[in-house]
DNA sequence: CCTTCACGCAACCGGTTGGTTGCGCATCAC
DNA sequence: GTGATGCGCAACCAACCGGTTGCGTGAAGG
């Protein structure tokens, strides 16, 4: 039912690091986010790699660089989701409740 | 503000499963979950302390057993998250676009 | 044309992780 | 008291993961 590849894309604190520069900071190239960070370009494609799996970002090749832009919408999803567990959770305490009148 | 460990403790399916159990079936022990799912009781028991250290659910000790309560509370916290990060996006498109004008 | 720059791919490495088995201990039922 | 039951702890294992280095390639730019 619900993407748990997004919340393991999310597990990561350089990967959601990454995220949060692109959301923030507008779209960009894997060189430029290892530009002020400390790691290697290469780490910082494989997150992106991992991010565009999970549909949290757009791959866009231009020439011979690669942009990434920022996606919201799994987020959306994941807002559904929690939203869902934590109502039925609320039924459920409710109708506890309910039978103990 | 910081739920990359609360994402971590949802991402993975088996415990995304537990955790999904625990919010509609209702509180229940390692063994009693073991039961029906297709491992062993300590890999369960090792599920409930990842969900236990990320606050999404509460231990209650009795007498010999030990029952687990789903807990909503970190999950209000993604949501926040989540909806503040598409926000901040939503604002930058808007700002973008009106730069056009 | 030749250099430079941004990428992708592959190999490799140490640490983490999801899972198992085996054990010892405390609690309940008789 | 004795046996069964529910847990926790520890060791171990294969697989995965975040990160690195090294190399090959193809698109700019002079």
């Amino acid at each position: 039912m619900i993407p748990h590849e997004v919340f393991a894309a999310l597990a990561d604190p350089t990967r959601l690091e990454v995220l949060n520069r692109l959301a923030k900071g507008g779209p960009a190239t894997a060189t430029e986010l290892s530009a002020t960070m400390p790691i290697t370009r290469q780490a910082v494609a494989k997150h992106l790699a991992a991010l565009d799996a999970a549909g949290l970002v757009e791959r866009q090749p231009a020439g011979r660089e690669v942009r990434y832009t920022f996606d919201p919408g799994p987020l959306g999803d994941v807002v559904q989701w929690a939203e869902d567990v934590g109502d039925t959770w609320d039924r459920r305490l409710r109708r506890l409740s309910k039978s103990f009148e």
